[in-house]
DNA sequence: TAGCACTGGTAAATCGATTTATCAACGTTC
DNA sequence: GAACGTTGATAAATCGATTTACCAGTGCTA
């Protein structure tokens, strides 16, 4: 690849006016006539130039980082577009990582972060080893974005109104009748999962019932563990009606499982799961959700990675838009005839 | 942040020395002190070797771009799974990126890529401006393998064997006693598409039957437009009894819509699609697929990627693994009393 | 003719890490 | 005591782009 003082010489200017002329700096006095023999080089030499030089003198990478712990999850699909769309804005491109499981402090990605590869980091953790490692790591030179959960020393902690969501999708759930509505959180003391699961236990305690503990079950983030996680449920708590999922990848699993298992939903249980993806829409019974802001989450991590002035280490709950009950299938008043049919 | 010569001052070496032992060079002598003193300052003072510097010099950026046009299909999360691994292999992060539909020139994403942001890129196109503008800026200076499409002039194409899965799928409707079998492609003229629908009609002729025109229809790749592609394709064709996705996800639209229209899969209709993904197994009815060596390609084009000696600009064709048939229950014979039963 | 502004540039320092070639000091060996 | 090896380092060039400060020449005015 040609680079700046090739062309130059080619020229026969200085890499000044190349590097000038490339970045369109106003402040430049040129002939129409140099412009023109530097542009048409740099065109024909195919000259882009190095990022790592130019991250190098200007300290800006022009990359933001958000890292996941699980690319699959549809659930991220809103938050990346979101994310996207406002690094566009500010002119970076985003790149997604996937935490792996080492944190060792040797992995590329950890090298790359904690160079100030990127011009910061958003992360949506899971509590790993990984994770920490990665916040560690990038801390110590870029902002830092926590995504609903992790410690926030040295970063800024961006949530969700989860026990809102929560409380939202219980009461959806005690006004069609039901009483006996269990709960399904992804990982014991996962913050955003906890919060939801406070959500739920407050809208009952509202309705002056008193879930026992093994209404509530860990699903965690798939469909397989979402369908063994509502057979567990089941089993332990057989007159449960009504289930709020706080995951809906594992919801989509449970309602695999419960038709297989010849309960049939809505009729004889209902089940309600936090976040709205699109395949919700698409399933058969379609599957009732309350809808979060993921995409104005992706987006108010990215201002707050651009926006930070090294001074703002808080924790902020996105509130521009309410968690919004959407109805569709999967949720209904319980069959009164229930036992006479099937 | 801390840099070397920072580190080096403290301790009262010069930067040689610290950058030789933070990257484990074995032929350098020093004391155990001097070792452990400046072992000590890099870890109090927080040192990491800047990203920029570090890639200047050594002309390597640590790190793959894997774009593609849609970040949210499942079907990329078993090429990023392989491609993730293959990365790790090589000792570099990976780093996805989705193609937006700009292609000016001046995206971010252009500018990281041409500039030898990062070592390699690997692009599943889908024919857009962005993507050709992609591989152009990336060409100049670093080696581009290409996933399933797209041209292949300075680029490394690796493809699977579409064709064998499309004759696959069709042949296993075939051989339940379908003999009206629809096609859904993705788009007019994306090669891995076309090359499925080829597969489908050889299958298809070597069966004796000649299918029309308006047994084809195109799908894309959303739960969207596959429900309104199979509307349609029903409305132009109703006595179809059977149909091959293209496209797993339009599949998940196709099922939900046949439903809605009242015909029961599989008893009336049968569906299956390419590519196997999570899903397919807790959908209910639960789709048959054909499963194509997904994880293979990305671990394969990572590989590429890396192998790259600017030599061989090729075309090939993933051949570790077979186009596997995975039946489910979306396929089946034909209910011979299909008009007595609903 | 001095003074001044404008045009069309250039020189050179700088960002931070890497790496090769070199070197001083000290002990060993013959 | 001359030659040599070893230990424990270092100096300095280099990667490529950016940017500030400066400058030579030309034309215009007072």
């Amino acid at each position: 690849m040609a680079t700046n003082s090739e062309i130059a010489k080619a020229a026969g200017v200085s890499p000044a006016v190349v590097s000038r002329i490339v970045n369109r700096d106003a402040s430049l006095r040129v002939s129409a006539e140099t412009r023109a023999r530097v542009e048409k080089l740099i065109d024909e030499m195919d000259y882009a130039p190095n990022a790592a030089a130019r991250s190098l003198k200007s300290s800006k990478a022009g990359a933001l980082a958000l890292v996941v712990h699980d690319l699959t999850s549809p659930v991220y699909a809103e938050i990346i577009a979101g994310a996207q769309r406002a690094a566009a804005r500010h002119g970076k491109a985003l790149l997604l990582g996937e935490a792996g499981d080492l944190g060792d402090g040797q992995s590329p990605l950890e090298r790359l972060v904690g160079g100030g590869g990127v011009d910061g980091l958003i992360l949506q953790g899971a509590g790993t080893h990984m994770d920490r490692a990665l916040a560690r790591a990038a801390r110590r030179s870029v902002p830092v974005v926590l995504l609903q959960s992790g410690d926030a020393k040295g970063a800024t902690l961006l949530r969700m109104e989860d026990e809102k969501a929560g409380q939202l999708a219980t009461e959806h759930l005690l006004a069609l009748g039901h009483r006996r509505v269990g709960f399904l959180s992804v990982t014991e003391g996962l913050p955003f999962s906890d919060r939801r699961a406070a959500g739920w236990r407050r809208a009952m305690e509202a309705a002056d019932i008193a879930p026992t503990s093994d209404w509530l079950a860990v699903a965690g983030n798939t469909y397989e563990k979402g369908a063994a996680a509502i057979e567990r449920l089941l089993s332990a708590a057989p007159d449960l009606t009504a289930l709020v999922a706080s995951n809906v990848v594992s919801a989509v699993g449970v309602l695999a499982r419960l038709r297989d298992m010849g309960r049939r939903v809505p009729q004889d249980f209902s089940v309600i799961a936090i976040h709205d993806i699109a395949l919700a829409a698409y399933l058969r019974p379609s599957l009732s959700v309350v809808k979060m802001p993921l995409r104005l989450l992706g987006e108010e991590a990215v201002e707050a990675v651009c926006a930070e002035e090294r001074v703002s280490h808080e924790s902020i709950t996105i509130s521009g838009e309410e968690p919004l009950l959407i109805q569709r299938d999967s949720t209904a008043p319980l069959d009164v005839a229930e036992e006479g049919i099937q």
